[in-house]
RNA sequence: GGGAGCAUAGCUCAGCUGGGAGAGCACAUGCCUUACAAGCAUGGGGUCACAGGUUCGAGCCCUGUUGUUCCCACCA
């Protein structure tokens, strides 16, 4: 026999309880049954030392929703869990921790100790973001978790290295990178982040070397003409054609630089005269490769000034001050304008970068972007909405090589080895400490890779490669990976492109993708702004469904939102209630017996109908990420038809003396709970599977019950409507009675007039609760005085109720005339589409036939209010 | 400069395949109707940004306009 539920539903205790009994119990393993097939989806990593925002809870939700639907359809669901070593963003968390506490860097501690102390750091804080991710009920498989410097993971980023090597496809050169002087390191294009500044442009005078004149260029970065090597015009300006080829003497310097002619000057901008500093800014480092030119670094590592003569030493700032005070001072300063340019800054720290030419490492691009395009644009690979398709082609298309080389400590070093004996690079796969060509020591190259190197191996070294593993076998390509659109760049294209080259499938067929969370004023949520909500904190006060809930409800893919309180407490009333509707359902229950029965009852039918019709909604709406939909569909079939109608229509029964009747109510009622909480489990997994621990007859847990289906057998879809009829004659009444203040404790007789009242009669009792009536009369006909009536018309009945002289007899008849009008015009609208002959000979049938319907109804409306009003006028 | 999104009730947003304009909150009125006051019932409230077009039919498809947000590139 079934237990009783607690009277209130305390999430906290048991969603605890509830998540370790899935995991003690091995659910989130995937099943090993040959049979079924897998589905397999990998998190997105997060930063192994950071903290779950509600962005993790968004990403975690829509993958725990996705994975625990294909469970219950059948599928050996496996979810990979894991985290990301972050390279910058830990190293900095570290060194920070470092320097407030122990007033020491990471030079203080040397290469190797500071090492240990970021595993350290690895191993504390672990534990932390996998017990966030359990919190939010994540179905991932614990026994699978993976970590990008994990000893295979490594291997993996090794045999990568090694394989694009031995390609050519990389190569070490010294370009033009960003370079992050806080960080002390290089970045890639995708790290840098822009962002508009109020800043100056500089007007200065650089001298014709033998001659009175001079030109003058406008700079936003002054310090930087101590690198400059030449000034460019273009080829075509009339104004310094005679220039070309002359020298100019740089100002404070005294060194001589050509002028020079090159089309990427535009004539129109500025002085139409640029500084060409080919150490310190992209399209001068292409001019200066062009024309052969001087190149003169003239920023150390700290953006402190070298081979800068008198600035040498002077941080980048200072030396600006200094150098535009001498530029004044010397008579070359024209004129300062304001000027807001874009900045680029770290996307860690947030300081500014500059552009240097250094010795880095380079992942060759084109060859490998080629095919993630066409993976793309032929459908193999499937970006959810559509549009973000473009979004990564953009990106992929207009694609520079990949610096990978960061001067960093912690993440994977670099597998070349330097021999300074005969000056050999070895690139291997297994650590060296002698040339393979001559025999002398070698050392391995200081640099670390890029985070997101390893980062886009993800699907596959978590499945073992680059061994043939069972798992890789079995669970590679993965199906769909959840993410958000701020993301694409970083790491979806590079997944993708490394799976195709490296495993020569695609990682994924489908990237579903989600918007951001933002704060209830739809600002972005960040630490600077302090507007940040605490997933866990919201879990302690509403649980973790509730947050589920609310991340995903009514939100459509792709599609920021705001998170509000608000939201996530509509969605803790919405636990409460289903929980309430379940209690009284296992309150009023005494059979174990969980088939439906042989006799249902119009409102049985009803309600099995409209749960059958949900099934294949939700399925439909999964099937398609359409999360925000599936989500609120199940929200209004259990508050809305399950709750405010059918169990309102089962209670007669309930409390009927006959017990098989009652037992037949109870019977539907437990069917449709159970159906429906197997509908809304992906969604709010705690809650249901904690009422399916009461319901009786549940073998197995909830997470691995069986998804529903249509059922052919029980669709009443046709009967619907007569059922409808009946709750629309009760919502009439109740509006009536509202009308006039009417309290439920006053009981009123009820006529009804109805053309076809079967199913009236059969739900007679229903009815009578809840339209509160005392008693009620059928007829053919309606009583020939209406005074002290009052009446309540709807398209299948009239019903009439005496309520002496509540009734206002002016006041009803400007009631019947509003509503009489306003069925009058509804009528004449459909009868005018129904006399379109394109209408009737183009539209579908059934959509004709619903007209036609809506037509008739109207008329019996208006006949109905017809009647009432002229019975009043007597 | 290139690309994309958004504009629907007072607020926040749904509207899945073109065919009845919806939800939550807020507001108003009445109810402790023994599952639930974190509740129930009833009600008011919309020129679906604007202008054209396609269609028997447009919130939805197409073109343009306005406003707004984001992404990419980056102008020295």
């Amino acid at each position: 026999m079934a237990r009783e539920l607690p009277k209130a539903y305390e999430p906290q205790g048991v969603e605890k309880r509830i998540y370790k009994m899935w995991r003690d119990g091995g659910y989130f393993k995937p099943s090993d049954d040959p049979e079924k097939k897998p589905f397999t989806i990998v998190i997105p990593p997060p930063n192994v030392t950071g903290q779950l925002h509600m962005g993790h809870a968004l990403d975690e939700t829509w993958q725990d929703i996705l994975v625990r639907f294909k469970r219950m359809q059948g599928y050996a669901a496996l979810w990979v869990p894991g985290t990301d070593h972050a390279g910058i963003a830990t190293q900095i968390k570290v060194e920070e921790y470092i320097r407030e506490n122990e007033h020491k860097t990471r030079y203080d501690y040397g290469r190797d100790k500071f090492i240990d102390l970021v595993w350290d750091w690895k191993r504390r804080y672990e534990g932390r973001i996998h017990e966030q991710l359990a919190a939010l009920g994540s179905s991932c498989d614990w026994s699978r978790v993976r970590f990008t410097m994990d000893e295979g993971l490594s291997r993996a980023v090794r045999e990568v290295f090694v394989n694009l090597y031995n390609k050519g496809l990389i190569y070490k050169g010294s370009r033009i990178i960003n370079w992050c002087p806080h960080c002390r390191t290089a970045l890639s294009d995708a790290e840098v982040e822009y962002s508009e500044q109020n800043g100056h442009f500089w007007h200065i005078r650089y001298p014709v070397k033998g001659s009175d004149e001079y030109v003058t260029i406008a700079t936003t970065r002054p310090e930087t003409m101590l690198g400059d090597s030449a000034v460019a015009v273009h080829p075509d300006d009339e104004r310094y054609r005679h220039l070309v080829g002359k020298t100019l003497i740089l100002p404070l310097v005294g060194r001589e630089i050509p002028i020079i002619a090159d089309e990427y000057v535009e004539k129109d901008f500025g002085t139409g005269c640029v500084k060409i500093t080919p150490c310190h800014d992209p399209n001068d480092f292409e001019v200066g490769k062009r024309h052969g030119l001087e190149e003169i670094l003239i920023l150390d590592e700290d953006a402190r000034i070298i081979n800068g003569g008198k600035y040498n030493g002077m941080d980048r700032y200072e030396a600006r001050e200094a150098i535009v005070a001498d530029l004044e001072a010397g008579g070359y300063l024209v004129k300062v304008e304001e000027h807001v340019h874009n900045v680029g800054e770290c996307y860690r720290c947030g300081h500014t970068v500059e552009p240097i030419t250094s010795a880095q490492w380079f992942v060759k691009m084109a060859p490998l972007a080629k095919p993630a395009i066409e993976a793309v644009e032929n459908g193999t690979i499937q970006f959810v909405p559509k549009r973000f398709n473009r979004t990564y082609l953009n990106w992929m298309e207009g694609i520079h090589d990949w610096c990978i080389s960061r001067q960093l400590w912690w993440g994977h070093r670099i597998p070349a080895f330097y021999c300074d004996e005969c000056g050999e690079v070895t690139v291997s796969k297994e650590d060296i400490t002698v040339c393979p060509h001559c025999g002398a020591p070698v050392r391995q190259d200081e640099d670390v890779l890029d985070t997101w190197f390893s980062s886009a191996l993800w699907p596959f070294s978590t499945l073992g490669w680059p061994e043939n593993t069972e798992d890789f076998k079995r669970f590679f390509p993965t199906d769909v990976l959840v993410t958000g659109y701020d993301i694409i760049s970083f790491w979806v294209s590079r997944m993708i492109f490394s799976s195709l080259e490296h495993t020569g499938r695609e990682p994924f067929h489908t990237v579903a993708i989600h918007g951001l969370v933002r704060d209830a004023q739809g600002r972005k949520m960040s630490k600077s702004l302090g507007n940040g909500v605490d997933p866990l904190e919201v879990i302690a006060n509403y649980g973790a469904d509730a947050l589920r809930a609310s991340l995903v409800i009514g939100n459509g893919p792709g599609m920021d939102m705001r998170f509000t309180d608000e939201k996530v407490s509509n969605m803790r009333n919405f636990a409460n209630k289903l929980w309430n509707a379940s209690r009284f359902v296992l309150m009023n229950l005494n059979t174990e017996d969980t088939t439906l029965p042989a006799d249902l009852r119009p409102e049985d039918k009803w309600i099995l109908s409209k749960l059958n019709a949900l099934a294949a909604d939700e399925t439909r709406n999964l099937d398609h990420y359409e999360f925000g939909l599936a989500m609120q569909k199940i929200y209004d079939f259990v508050w809305g038809d399950f709750c405010d109608w059918y169990i309102e229509l089962t209670k007669p029964r309930l409390q009927s003396e006959d017990a098989a009747e009652g037992e037949n109510a109870q019977r539907v009622l437990l069917y449709v709970l159970g159906e429906a909480l197997k509908l809304l489990h992906p969604f709010m997994p705690h809650i249901t599977e904690e009422i399916w621990q009461y319901l009786p007859g549940r073998e197995t847990p909830l997470i691995v019950a069986d998804w529903p289906t249509f059922r052919p057998e029980l669709d009443f879809s046709a009967y619907e409507s007569e059922v409808e009829a009946v709750m629309d004659a009760i919502r009439a009444v109740r509006a009536r009675r509202a009308e006039m203040n009417v309290p439920p404790s006053r009981k009123a007789h009820l006529l009804i007039v109805a053309e076809n009242d079967a199913v009236f009669r059969e739900m007679d009792a229903l009815t009578k609760r809840l339209a509160f009536a005392s008693d009620i009369e059928y007829a053919s006909s309606a009583p020939s005085d209406l005074k002290g009536y009052s009446t309540a018309a709807t398209p299948a009945a009239h019903i009439f109720m005496p309520t002496g002289d509540l009734v206002d007899i002016a006041k009803e008849r400007e009631r019947l005339s509003g509503e009489l009008a306003k069925a009058k015009k509804q009528l004449e609208s459909i009868e005018k589409k129904l006399a379109n002959e394109g209408f009737v000979s183009k539209a579908p049938e059934a959509v004709v036939a619903a007209e036609r319907e809506k037509a008739a109804n109207a008329a019996a409306l208006i006949a109905r209010l017809e009647e009432s009003l002229k019975a009043l006028e007597n």
